[in-house]
DNA sequence: TATCTGTTATATGAGTTGTATATCAGATAG
DNA sequence: CTATCTGATATACAACTCATATAACAGATA
């Protein structure tokens, strides 16, 4: 699992942490208990400190995407995506995407390229699986 | 323009404006030209500080969808969706949907279920300009 | 003149972000 | 047993963001 961060970024780095791990899982390159590196390996990598990678895995535990013990460190979750999605889940994406989609139609994409746009993302994800 | 504000949400106020605005737009709600409230008037409807507003239009205005003069105030942008969008904001679009996706795909929604709800979201939009 | 508008400046308090240390407990390798 | 790795937790700090609070200025308008 190797990740892309940019320290220079507006977005904090314990969210693109989160974010680029969320990515290789629905890419399919990490997959259902595959380790993540410890948080001081991966901090000592990055050149940050390690509670910032700790912030990124507790987001990443709290949202059910992977599990955390003491012995056998981070690993994906088996039952991250089985199974329907809550509802709650359901609600705070849709608002999120629809934020999204207003934004691309207001700049002039229209419907059919914003869906292709779309797919082809997906398809990209499952390319790699 | 009626805006909904949950000053008790994580999202930051002055962002919530400028989400509920975008939206507005591509629902076609607010249209080419049409004025928005002025931002001592719509803090004061909310009963929040006009800096707050300042914000979010300041925003806007450099997101290229409104347009502000000292004698006209705020007002809808004529051309914000006509022509192609600008590459960097097709680059930034991208790189926000490939996390949201990702999100999706993690928690077990499938390329079909988050294609149709996307396509639900934009034909939302199309029904009401 | 009084009032509305946007614009700008400054200050303050609360919260977030990231770093820096330090300590503790459990597991593991030598 | 010892040394070393792991996660977990606590505290402190500087820098930044968010939202508010005042204040002042310029242009337009009634």
């Amino acid at each position: 699992m190797h990740l892309t961060l940019d320290l220079d970024s507006e977005v904090p780095i314990y969210q693109q942490i989160r974010d680029r791990i969320v990515e290789a899982i629905a890419r399919g390159q990490a997959k259902e208990g595959d380790p993540l590196p410890s948080t001081r390996q991966l901090a000592a990598d990055f050149g940050i400190n390690f509670h910032t990678v700790n912030k990124a895995y507790d987001l990443l535990r709290r949202q059910g995407v992977i599990r955390i013990n003491r012995k056998s460190g981070a690993v994906v979750r088996r039952d991250a995506g089985s199974g329907p999605p809550e509802a709650p889940f359901i609600d705070d994406w849709e608002e999120r995407m629809r934020v999204l989609l207003a934004e691309a139609t207001v700049h002039g994409m229209d419907r059919e390229d914003v869906l292709r746009r779309c797919a082809a993302v997906l398809d990209g994800f499952g390319a790699q699986a």
